[in-house]
DNA sequence: CGCCGGTGCCGTACGTCGTACCGGCAGCGG
DNA sequence: CCGCTGCCGGTACGACGTACGGCACCGGCG
């Protein structure tokens, strides 16, 4: 279980995995499974189940054969996850540019979103170095194609990438979380508030805590609590984007 | 296992148990664990060994009690890590407010990126909804004020405290990433690059990807590899609070 | 003074996980 | 026809979180 972490011990066993290096079989009617057939799968379960769903035991189950003989195909579950991950890279659109730079970097923004949205296990699964997949690569490609010629250096192109990009995660996380554990725990977000408000009351000394209960109570009730993080990724990417602007800017007119 | 994100199933005692609603003990010799003896044994665990390394048979050992002894104190390991969270946020610095909103906010920034560099544990585990103990009451509370008077909207404040945290904890966790796998696998950023580089030369076919392979090798060039989340972290930061600035002489200005 | 209920402690055991190991199987080249 | 190679999977091991029940001790009450 610790080790679920570790992955790519073997850069070429992990890289070949990746980049499907694998002749295909010579059998007559060839194997049952397949590298692809594991991973979609795995996927699938992933989705609609949640990470902690995804076991071995059960990605061999939905297969239909034996816990070890996902093992043939896969050299572990870190392993597995990492083909996930770029798998799912690799179905995300790649149309071509359009627009000036901010609404090509805004719809970057919103076409990630989507993606975590379509695979919120991405969320929780991709805390490791990089992937280094070829759909990973793709992706990288292309996103930084629609910015690289906005009057950076190619260092801060990537920075402004990485900032991006962070913060679709940062606000897609929030999200993910807010659906995840009305799953788990069975109450939705309201419920949850609401069994907790007055316990909490009680606890805090009223007064303590000014500004907080102010805010707090504000932000609340403005978004009715299941549509907050959507407010917050809107926020945040406009706010990001006019910051980004203002570097732009400021290098035009040096130029 | 699964379990372990659960947390809070019954508000009550959870809250109890954050807030410390509990006489001390009438016993004579007073017993031998108490909550805090549990939590600060299981931070100074996650501190130097990291999140994966703490389990509650390794917290009880520490403490020199058996594995179920320390049941007694804390429900469950959910409970556990909740409490940790919240202590973490108790012993952040609260000095008096200073300056501009830009430079409180960037202090702000900045000691929360010490914090989650002190506690790197932090940011994996705190993927669930909110502590809601006394000391994050507290944080939330004192980061509000140094920005509630800047002419946003309480809704708008609540969003950029949310953008500024969420970059920090983006930066913190790639930064933490990096550290992280050079315990896990034993080989610097450096080393794990050059294994795995020539496999990656092998698959990829030349000329393909020729944005990525450029940028990526200016940035990795640019900031020797260990130094690259840094650099990240301040871009994006800088990034930020120009964004921000650009609503608040907004409302300046239409005031 | 003796008994009793409560509190702190913890050994054992169950169910789950990832996965090492090894033995069986089919189909093919010699 | 034989042996080899690649696919399949049963069994088992060592982690993990934690339910359950029992034990030792002590203060307070009769």
């Amino acid at each position: 279980m610790a080790t679920e972490r570790k992955a790519t011990a073997d850069p070429a066993r992990s890289l070949a995995l990746l980049w499907r290096t694998r002749e295909p079989t010579s059998r007559s009617a060839g194997p049952a499974l397949s590298v692809d057939r594991v991973v979609r799968a795995a996927i699938d379960i992933a989705d609609t189940e949640g990470l902690d769903a995804l076991t071995m035991r059960r990605v061999a189950e939905a297969l239909g054969v034996g816990t070890m003989s996902v093992y043939t195909y896969v050299p572990g579950k870190a392993e597995l996850v990492a083909v996930m991950i770029d798998t799912a890279y690799g179905e995300m659109p790649r149309p071509a540019v359009e627009g000036d730079w901010r609404t090509r970097l805004e719809r970057i923004a919103r076409d990630n979103l989507a993606l975590y949205q379509r695979h919120p296990w991405m969320l929780r699964a991709e805390t490791t170095r990089p992937v280094l997949g070829p759909h990973l690569m793709a992706k990288y490609d292309y996103e930084l194609a629609a910015i690289v010629d906005i009057g950076l250096t190619d260092v801060e192109v990537d920075a402004v990438l990485t900032l991006v990009l962070g913060h679709v995660k940062s606000a897609a996380r929030a999200a993910s979380e807010v659906v995840d554990l009305e799953r788990e725990t069975g109450m939705t977000d309201g419920q949850w508030w609401q069994s907790h408000a007055p316990w909490l009351e009680r606890f805090m000394t009223a007064g303590a805590y000014p500004i907080a209960s102010r805010v707090g109570t504000a932000a609340g009730q403005q978004h009715g609590a299941a549509y907050g993080p959507e407010y917050a990724f809107e926020f945040g990417l406009q706010r990001v984007l006019d910051g980004i602007s203002v570097v732009v800017a400021e290098r035009a007119a040096n130029r």
